[in-house]
RNA sequence: UAAAGCAGCCGGAUAAUCGCGCCUAACAAGGUGAGGAAAGUCCGUGCAUCCAAGGACAGAUUGCCGGAGAAACUCCGGACGGCGUGAGCCGGUGGAUAGGACCACAGGAAUGCAAACUGCCGAUGGAUUUUUCGAAAUCACAGGCGAUGGUGCAACGGUGAGGUAAGAGCAUCACCAGCGAUACUGAGAAGUAUCGGCUAGGCAACCCCCAAUCGGAUGCAAGAUUGACAGGAAGGCUAUGAGGUGUCCGCCCACUUCCGAAAAAUCGCUAGAGAUUGAAAGUAAUUUCAAUACCAGACAGAUGAUUAUCUAAAAACAGAACACGGCUUAUGAGCUGCUUUAUUUU
RNA sequence: GCCCCCAUCGUCUAGAGGCCUAGGACAACACCCUUUCACGGUGUAGACAGCGAUUCGAAUUCGCUUGGGGGUA
């Protein structure tokens, strides 16, 4: 879990970056972008989304939603983020493909994300 | 030794690094953090709001007996029935003599003291033949019968003997099943014995009858409090201020109250029909008493990642969302205790 | 999270305990008709979501499971 300030919290905020239609997907993984920072010194949010629709065990879901923030934390922190700080929200939409894999498969496919987006 | 039955345990462990929710603290840290089913939502409760507030009918639910429990499509003990060689397991198990409906096809007939299939008989009455004139034989016409074959899930008790023209529970008998009455045993379901009249189909997870129980609806997104920005309504023109004016009245805005209401905030929210340990009562379910500790509480929603070691192995089903009691379903590997059956040895 | 409803050929459906080896329409396939296609005609194949219980007998009655849909902001 991120810390609360580099997290979205708010449905509008969910609805907003949708609303930009700006998407890469790789993998099982879908990555929407919002609009782009003016002011780069403010943090860029993040959202993780696993649909029930995807699969009906929440076991399952919960677990793909940890590997992906697990593995974007890890880069967030060595600093291999890509593009996505020139952006004020992300988020990553997991589907049906990506369950069951491990968590070097889910970073891979997190890193060619974040650079082609 | 093998194969079974029952009851129960476990539900990965340790260390390091990075990281998250909540609490205590106050910027440093410490504590704590998913299950045996958290699941399905199939029953039952607490809790909350609204409606009703008396009685009857209607309706719904339950359905062998006794006990436990807040209650339950709950649990425990027993009865009866069924399955199994057995240990054991399973059972929505009141009433068919209150009444109605239904029982396809087949079959004579499906509940009406019944026969138009296949049949048996020809005692009695009738016809014909023979005759030793007593009667006998033949016919299957009247009629008697419900045993045999056949049909069907099911055919109005079963088996054997007696009996008869042939037959039949047939005012006959033995045994068995079932029904009723009486007596005894038991708290009761029920069991045992004796006697009776000889017989009563199935179906109530169809209606129904009987007995017992039940206010209804909605579910924590229940509900309670606070309440920003718009916007609307009412009050008061007085004690205050501003506007226009030379002054006053009047008007209007500030003002006050209410409505409204942010995916807003706080509460509800976790100390409990609770947990662990021990003792006592009870066959048991369970109950009582004592001690111990406080043990998730989020709101885009917390338990994860990597590495090393252990184990047969980086391991099944699976993630709290108000709480609790059950039921049902899913579940890897392994372990413990008791019991049964079979085989072998002593 | 909570609360409801539904499930029959490829699709839409009929069915209310036996007449159901489940009927009909469209679609599919084969043949006939036509110079050919269409229309029309004849035929063929094709389904009760799964498991158990009640019953002599279940698509239908009763449980459990599975899948799908809806409501609640």
């Amino acid at each position: 879990m991120l810390p609360k300030h580099l997290r979205l919290t708010k449905k509008s905020a969910f609805s907003a970056t949708y609303r930009v239609k700006h998407s890469v997907y790789k993998g099982g993984i879908a990555l929407f972008a919002g609009i782009g920072k003016k002011e780069p010194e403010i943090d860029t949010r993040v959202g993780f989304v696993v649909s029930k629709k995807t699969h009906k065990r929440a076991v399952k879901r919960n677990r793909l939603k940890r590997l992906m923030r697990e593995s974007y934390r890890l880069m967030l922190k060595s600093g291999e983020v890509g593009n996505s700080q020139k952006y004020l929200s992300i988020i990553f939409v997991g589907h049906e493909k990506a369950i069951g894999k491990s968590f070097s498969e889910i970073s891979s496919i997190i890193k060619k994300l974040l650079g082609e987006i």
